[in-house]
DNA sequence: ACTATTAATCGTAATATTGCAATATAAATA
DNA sequence: TATTTATATTGCAATATTACGATTAATAGT
């Protein structure tokens, strides 16, 4: 059915997995990679970064900016993507959970 | 095309996409959860614990095995499952990355 | 051996994702 | 205002994902 029954998880659980889907693709692994590296704040030039066409890099972007991981800004002609905090805090509480957990967990079983 | 150009990525970013695609779904993230919640490894009662068909939570678990989240053992008849660490870390190493430069930055252009 | 029990696999329908050419939109500049 | 530049949107083809009924495989207990 390629649907995913939403419903019937908890809120949190749907989010955490709209933040995870959102990075589920290297693309958008790279587009992170290279906001970071860049620090300063980049538009466009992503697409010459990336190894898709222009269209294609759009349409990650957005992807990531739904999720909340970027944020866009108009600067004159062009938009420039940043990393959103808000996004990666969401996520890093949750792995902050299982490190804790496998930190400390004693009797591994498999 | 639906299918990702993955050639073109470097190794690493196919393996963290990979990671967190297999998290990019409600049930396989309801899967971490209780298996973190049990602590000892559950195996098939997963299936009453969640929402869906055994066949279904089957599959979420082969995805999350093949990316190298969650192992399983024979126990008897039944499989038992537990989080794996290995997959685990190499997430962290990436996000341990965005943290930092997250907790460093300075100018926020967005 | 027979029968439950447990979990994987197969087959398939419904839907989502990926990628791009073509096109549209919107601001900057001539 | 016409043109260039930068990015988003549309439409569509190829492929992937999600879900489950039916079936299979493998062990446990009788």
């Amino acid at each position: 059915m390629g649907i995913t029954k939403t419903q019937h998880f908890t809120e949190e659980q749907n989010e955490l997995a709209v933040l995870a889907k959102a990075l589920g693709h290297p693309a958008r692994i790279a587009i992170i990679e290279h906001l970071i590296k860049v620090d300063s704040c980049i538009c466009g030039d992503l697409v010459n970064e990336l190894p898709l066409a222009q269209p294609t890099v759009s349409q990650h972007l957005k992807e990531l900016k739904n999720a909340g991981l970027i944020k866009g800004n108009f600067e004159g002609a062009s938009i420039c993507y940043c990393l959103n905090e808000e996004g990666f805090e969401k996520i890093k509480s949750f792995f902050t959970l299982i490190n804790t957990y496998l930190e400390n967990r004693k009797d591994q079983c498999c």
